[in-house]
DNA sequence: GAGTGTTGTATCCGTATGAATATAACGAAT
DNA sequence: ATTCGTTATATTCATACGGATACAACACTC
């Protein structure tokens, strides 16, 4: 089954795809980057970079961390962070719509060999 | 301004995203790999094995290249290859419209720093 | 037949990306 | 105070990817 993926090129710079929204919801899903790193199996700095750069993108933090703590600390959307993950789906939904006549075509065009 | 690109995973398996429509285009404009791979300034290696990934992916040829010949050969695109640019370019017009709202929302999410 | 520019293909190499590793700081619980 | 798991950060290392390079085959023109 052929599968549709997006890309949003920011303004200044700076690139949102599947894979930044996955991890904001597995944050939010675990309740700790490390966690989320760890059910996507990439390492934690990765994980931590692609926080970061999502930080620079918004200029807001998507993600609070804090250190310390019962286990050590943790991390959870903020809003804006939930609003970003809300609205990404939200686009892919209605784009999927839209495009699923021509990914039917082109799927078929490579079936017909 | 923020933009919007697509990648088209097919079934069993092969990206389309928008660097290999647009070497195609390109080599339908210049009537060859060689002359297309310059003019998106990646060297000739790259350009042919996009070219061959596509052939796998679609298990027809996308372009139809000749050796030899007054200018040393050249290529053009298949009628397949043709059709496929064309989907592609038409799915994008139809996502662009539909996601429209929701890059706004998110490029203003992004502007409010 | 020589010259030409391209296709098609193989080999080598540099680099950039991420993985692995290490470590300090943190704050709550015990 | 000690333990704990996480955040935050720096440094080293391996590997994969593409770039550069080289060259044979080709067929048309001159």
């Amino acid at each position: 089954m052929p599968s549709l993926t997006l890309r949003l090129y920011l303004d200044p710079k700076g690139r949102l795809g599947p894979g930044k929204v996955e991890l904001l919801e597995q944050i939010a899903a675990t309740g700790s980057i490390s966690a989320a790193a760890r059910a996507m199996e990439m390492s934690y700095k990765r994980a931590w970079d692609l926080v970061e750069e999502m930080k620079d993108m918004f200029g807001k933090p998507l993600v609070a961390a804090k250190t310390g703590g019962k286990h050590g600390g943790g991390a959870e959307l903020t809003p804006v962070g939930e609003e970003v993950v809300r609205r990404f789906r939200d686009m892919e939904r209605a784009v999927h719509e839209a495009a699923a006549p021509y990914v039917k075509a082109l799927q078929d065009e490579a079936d017909a060999r």
